[in-house]
DNA sequence: TATTGTTATACTCTATAACTATA
DNA sequence: TATAGTTATAGAGTATAACAATA
């Protein structure tokens, strides 16, 4: 439990470790030069955050010329794959509360980008597809968020990329 | 472009893709029986945003009995391993801007876990440090945390583990 | 002139309760 | 009785502007 070398910079520090917290009302007068970061960077948890922040953080500005959130990209690329979806079904997937989903859905269909269809089975549910614009859209925006991906992993040999994915799925699923 | 097996299941689909879209007013009536998140599954930001919500939902109810969130978990995590550390450097660490964690240093101080001391160089900036209860319920916390760590893990290897800690770092670092 | 800490405030995201139409 | 979609609303999280004290 002694000092470790290197990781902490304090000046003006006395031999006095473990007796800060004592004197809480008046601890020594230290500071830190260079902040330690490792214990959380230790942390799986921490590390995840940080890495999707940092993709959320570059995928805003890209996304923005065509007015999608990540959560709308997301919502749309499900559609796009998955024709015919309930909102239901894109709740659950994406972990959505179906509260919250409902004005995205309503401004998606509003700027022509999908459409409502009645449900074969179900006449409580609506089947969503993408129009034709939300089809072009969509073609473009996959493109960019590949172009995204393809730099945000720049640091990552193909194989290192494939086993990010593989690792985190491992974590979540 | 032609139908891919397996991935998608429909019901009632007939022989018309491609053409959904073009008939956006009344799609065909297909249903989708089993999502098909396999799109979304290869980016990389939709993996480390779904792993660190599943990490931060099992820390949620584990530090409940610390009345700690993640951000505050943070920051005294931080503290701990920095004593004397400013606001202003907790907030570049963590990427919390200065208003939003007034109210939680203020909260932790009167909570008794953190002490301000006088900043040995700068009158503007305070100092921040532990109380001995703080660093009490901080040696739990951390516990808590790697015992979350090591059940959040528990699917990988330590080398697993280990790389996958890597590989989030250069993502975001 | 720039920075630390702060207040006030707005905006976004997420969560809960309750309702209807249908299964 | 349970589920899909919806409305209204509350709470948490994140953002900008502006200020006093100090560098």
């Amino acid at each position: 439990m002694g000092a470790r070398p290197g990781a902490r910079a304090y000046v003006v520090r006395r031999s006095t470790a473990g007796t800060i917290a004592a004197m809480s009302a008046a601890p020594n007068p230290v500071f830190v030069e260079s902040v330690d970061t490792s214990y959380l960077e230790g942390l799986v948890g921490y590390n995840a955050r940080r890495a999707a922040l940092a993709i959320i953080a570059e995928f805003l500005p890209r996304m923005a010329q065509y007015e999608l959130r990540p959560v709308d990209f997301s919502v749309l690329s499900l559609i796009t794959h998955n024709p015919g979806i309930t909102s239901r079904q894109l709740c659950s997937a994406l972990s959505i509360l179906p509260p919250n989903l409902v004005g995205m859905v309503t401004g998606l269909e509003k700027r022509g980008l999908i459409a409502r269809a009645a449900h074969p089975h179900d006449r409580r549910a609506m089947g969503l597809h993408l129009t034709e614009e939300g089809q072009s859209l969509m073609r473009n925006a996959e493109k960019t968020a590949e172009q995204l991906e393809f730099e945000a992993t720049s640091q990552l040999t193909p194989a290192e990329r494939k086993t990010l994915i593989r690792l985190l799925q491992k974590i979540y699923a």
